[in-house]
DNA sequence: GTATGATTCAATCAATTGATTGAATTTTTG
DNA sequence: CAAAAATTCAATCAATTGATTGAATCATAC
């Protein structure tokens, strides 16, 4: 950090704290990795945060909260219409956060792992995602009532965790299978998108 | 343990480091969780093992190598017919594992949380399951080529991707779903493989 | 300038971590 | 039974963990 110096030490914790996170899990993430990488002392994140757990609850808010919101005014947008279509409830499920990691460049990357990891933390971790997250996937289940009427509660659960299931396995594998398969680590919004839905459409409508 | 006695040690630390690597992970777990709950002593883990990671190497081959081998003899079964169908592909890959973690009981629970878990891992645990997991792959993906002509090859990775996140979710999120919804934790092998199956094939076929 | 509050720092705490040692014990072998 | 091998044990190691303290430094307000 030489020119646009001094990203306040706040952020700066936060920021690789995400990283951590993201790549090791609460668990396998010490604070003291943490620091001497932000270049801070230890007493830093005691005294801006709190406790390791308090941290944690940071980098989620701070990361969960734009993807969330984004998600739910574009679910509201959908749902007023005459006719919804179940594309385009998924579109409004699938873009924000595709849209925020592709915009976030590198950084992007690291939350994508992050958001896949954090689904299988155990508590209290698990209930502060959950927070973060329940009120969204809620309204999304409504959503998918009304343009797929005739199915079991059951069936909305699992169609939904499907749903949920297909954008986490592209965000923690998408690097993965990049590496593994090509030489290029480029993709583009609008393609993933539309395989999401696609396979997701698919899934919903035609399963026999 | 106070009839059919004394559980050989070796086993006896496998199985209570499979439940412990499955809920907390690889870094979240303590040889002194372990072997406080084993009722046995530390050095039984070094004598018997190794390291933890060795530990861990050890509950992942037990556990992994049946599933595996019995995915692949199912495999092999049908692509040796004229015309194999998608749905029987599928099948092959789904039932082993269901299967398994069905007849195990409570075990299979926890069985359940590990190879979710296990995808997630880092290195060098993450080279350690995907050696494991590596050859079935790429038999799958052959016999996808097979069955669904004409795709590009990102298309089968991501096909096969997709494939196995959706059993992962169902590993996964079973327990938490079913808590949360039902009062009833119980499913059956068949109904699960169909929905998975249905699914699947639908998104993979019929993706427009 | 100086007092007040915010921030950073080095030093240290008790607890826990994975791992090892060598002796004691049990089991197997001849 | 006795020798040998396999297994278990208590004790301990150095390293790392999250957390806290009180002094030092910085920024801001008056």
């Amino acid at each position: 950090m030489k020119l646009a110096e001094k990203k306040d030490t706040k952020t700066h914790i936060l920021d690789v704290a995400e990283r951590h996170f993201a790549i090791y899990g609460f668990a396998g993430t010490t604070l003291r990795g943490i620091i001497k990488e932000a270049d801070v002392n230890v007493a830093a994140v005691a005294y801006h945060f709190g406790s390791k757990e308090d941290l944690y609850s940071a980098v989620i808010e701070r990361f969960a909260k734009p993807v969330v919101e984004e998600q739910l005014s574009r679910l509201r947008k959908e749902i007023v219409k005459r006719n919804v279509k179940l594309t385009n409830i998924l579109t409004a499920f699938y873009e924000p956060p595709i849209a925020l990691i592709k915009s976030m460049g590198k950084r992007g990357a690291t939350l994508s792992l992050f958001l896949g990891r954090c689904q299988t933390e155990q508590e209290p971790i698990y209930s502060m995602i959950d927070k973060h997250f329940a009120p969204c996937r809620d309204q999304f289940l409504l959503a998918m009532r009304q343009v797929l009427p005739g199915l079991s509660k059951k069936d909305y659960h699992w169609n939904f965790e499907f749903m949920l299931s297909l954008i986490v396995c592209f965000l923690t594998r998408q690097q993965v299978i990049s590496k593994r398969y090509t030489a290029n680590e480029n993709w583009q919004v609008d393609d993933v998108v539309s395989r999401l839905v696609g396979f997701c459409t698919a899934g919903m409508q035609d399963s026999k």
